[in-house]
RNA sequence: GAUCGGUUAGCUCAGCUGGUAGAGCAACGCCCUUUUAAGGCGUGGGCCCUGGGUUCGAGCCCCAGACUGGUCACCA
């Protein structure tokens, strides 16, 4: 097949060869013993007490400015840029001056990982610098990197922006935009901030199935595959919901898993087909001992994460900070429709939802139309973190019964920003009732409900053996992150975002 | 899934009522040499997303498709 490759590409293969030819190994094998990073020097650099005299450093350069005998330079670590300051009789102490004149002039290019060793000054123009004592060449580089230069009227070049060509070529977008980094680095702290506060209560991290057999613990479609040796249908998880469960029947106190759910669904701004989740059990707790510990928690990894509760999201301030306020799915629909709703029956509902303007269709039962309300009137006011309690036992099969409240269930939602962000139950521990529920799941299912849940046989044979009361939590971790770290993609908080093939 | 937009040089983008391509940055060459996007002069670089069609002639108009972004619908 041939290669097409531009003059970039092919000046650059070129002196890669001519690096070679004068006898230096473009590649070489070894370890490169750098001792300090850029981010160092400019924190802690001081003239006055002579310090960062022996310094190793090594990263791509970023940009060459060469004026005959001295040039400038500069160079991206992993943890920034700091210019450095080459002169020919300094890294060519002898005659041959090949590592100047043709190497570093000629052949280096910018993308192209060097090492050098020297020491920190700074120029007459008041630039911290290195100035180089020793320079190898580590990596060379083959593809041209869009570097992007701000100009004198601010003007902004070379920027690297298009959305698809960053998700695609992700390794170039962390290159190149220093800020997609950072919110990386957020997104691994908030997963770390948040182990910690759950290890700290002495709870288990776990790992459950990502292959199973009944696709149980949502409503969603599945990834079907199959298994050669046991020729056998297999789902990747659309929830580990009943697998955490069953390690609280087994005996543990509280069990937490962070790991990709997969589901078969549409994509957009805020879906991907995997995502991360976090969900954990604890045993001998209600939904309401889990209000406060959500709230906690987040306000610690806010904490931990921004150091301060308060994020700016697309020009909204919201504050992690609790206690949240707490509203009961009824209340929230009578304070934003006027109409209380908690005693209607299901035509009466039909008819409020056409006064409305709300879109139904004849196989949703009550508990579904009620969901459409909410959905339509009152989700996207819930801006500052609330919760929405007690939701209407027929949407939520996985749910105890309320301990006072015919026909709901023990649960709620936190909403943040418009968006669910967390989902809790007191779990329904009783496997007669369990049992029940799934059979009315299989009931909607007839009725036309593509989204029931499917029965698991075995979860039920579980709880048989007795789960203590217990509540259940799940985040998506993807859907925080972004909140958190002021994103409004989902593309943005994930390094690879699903994507389809390119066809050129 | 519906709808609107995008796809032209390595990157970011122009391209008029249709006359077979331009800029800035990047690259390459020369000049100058302690610069701050260093400067000056010059050079090269394009399957204009793909396939059809209309036309003497298509980057531009028409049809079909691909990828992609926004919005709406569904879901976490």
């Amino acid at each position: 097949m041939e290669v097409h490759r531009s003059e970039q590409e092919i000046i650059r293969r070129e002196n890669l060869n001519k690096i070679i030819a004068v006898g230096i190994d473009p590649f070489p094998a070894e370890m490169y013993p750098y001792n300090t990073t850029a981010k160092e020097i400019h924190a802690n650099f001081d003239p006055a007490k002579k310090n960062f005299q022996e310094i190793i450093i090594a990263g791509r350069l970023m940009q060459k400015r060469i004026m005959g005998k001295a040039s400038f330079a500069e160079i991206l670590d992993t943890t920034g840029r700091i210019q450095i300051y080459i002169t020919r009789d300094e890294i060519c102490p002898t005659e041959d001056k090949t590592l100047y004149n043709d190497v570093f002039k000629k052949y280096l290019d910018i993308g192209d990982f060097i090492g050098i060793k020297g020491y920190a000054f700074v120029t007459q123009t008041g630039t911290l610098s290195i100035h180089v004592t020793e320079l190898k060449v580590l990596s060379k580089s083959l593809r041209p990197l869009p570097i992007v230069k701000k100009d004198a009227d601010g003007k902004v070049h070379d920027a690297f922006t298009d959305p698809e060509q960053r998700y695609r070529m992700r390794y170039v977008d962390l290159v190149v935009n220093p800020q997609v980094k950072e919110v990386f680095i957020k997104r691994s702290k908030i997963l770390s901030s948040m182990r910690a506060f759950f290890d700290a209560k002495g709870w288990l991290e776990v790992e459950t199935p990502v292959l199973q057999r009944i696709h149980g613990g949502a409503a969603a479609r599945p990834f079907a595959t199959h298994h050669n040796t046991l020729d056998m249908p297999i789902f990747l998880r659309i929830a580990n919901e009943l697998y955490l469960k069953r390690l609280i029947v087994g005996g543990f106190e509280g069990v937490y898993e962070i790991g990709k759910m997969f589901r078969n669904e549409g994509m957009d701004r805020t879906h991907n087909p995997e995502f991360t989740s976090m969900e954990i059990y604890v045993a001998y707790k209600d939904y309401i001992w889990m209000m406060e510990m959500v709230e906690q928690c987040l306000e610690y990894i806010a904490l931990e994460v921004n150091g301060k509760t308060i994020v700016e999201y697309g020009g909204k301030v919201i504050d992690f900070a609790g206690p949240y306020p707490r509203m009961s799915m009824y209340e929230s629909i009578e304070k934003y429709t006027g109409v209380n709703i908690s005693e209607m029956e299901e035509e009466e509902m039909r008819k409020l939802c056409k006064k409305l303007h709300i879109e139904i269709d004849p196989t949703m039962g009550r508990g579904k139309l009620i969901d459409e309300i909410f959905g339509a009137k009152v989700e996207a006011n819930l801006i500052q973190p609330t919760y929405i309690t007690d939701y209407p036992l027929e949407m939520t099969p996985l749910a105890k019964k309320h301990r006072s409240k015919e026909g709901l269930v023990e649960r709620f939602e936190l909403f943040v920003n418009g968006k669910e962000i967390a989902n809790a139950y007191s779990e329904l521990n009783d496997p007669i009732d369990q049992r029940q529920r799934f059979e009315d799941q299989l009931t909607l299912a007839k009725r036309g409900d593509d989204e029931a849940m499917v029965l698991d046989e075995d979860f039920l044979k579980s709880l048989e053996f007795g789960m203590p009361p217990t509540s259940g939590l799940g985040i998506g971790m993807d859907r925080l992150t972004m909140l958190l770290t002021g994103q409004h993609s989902i593309q943005d908080v994930l390094f690879f975002p699903q994507m389809k093939a390119e066809t050129k």
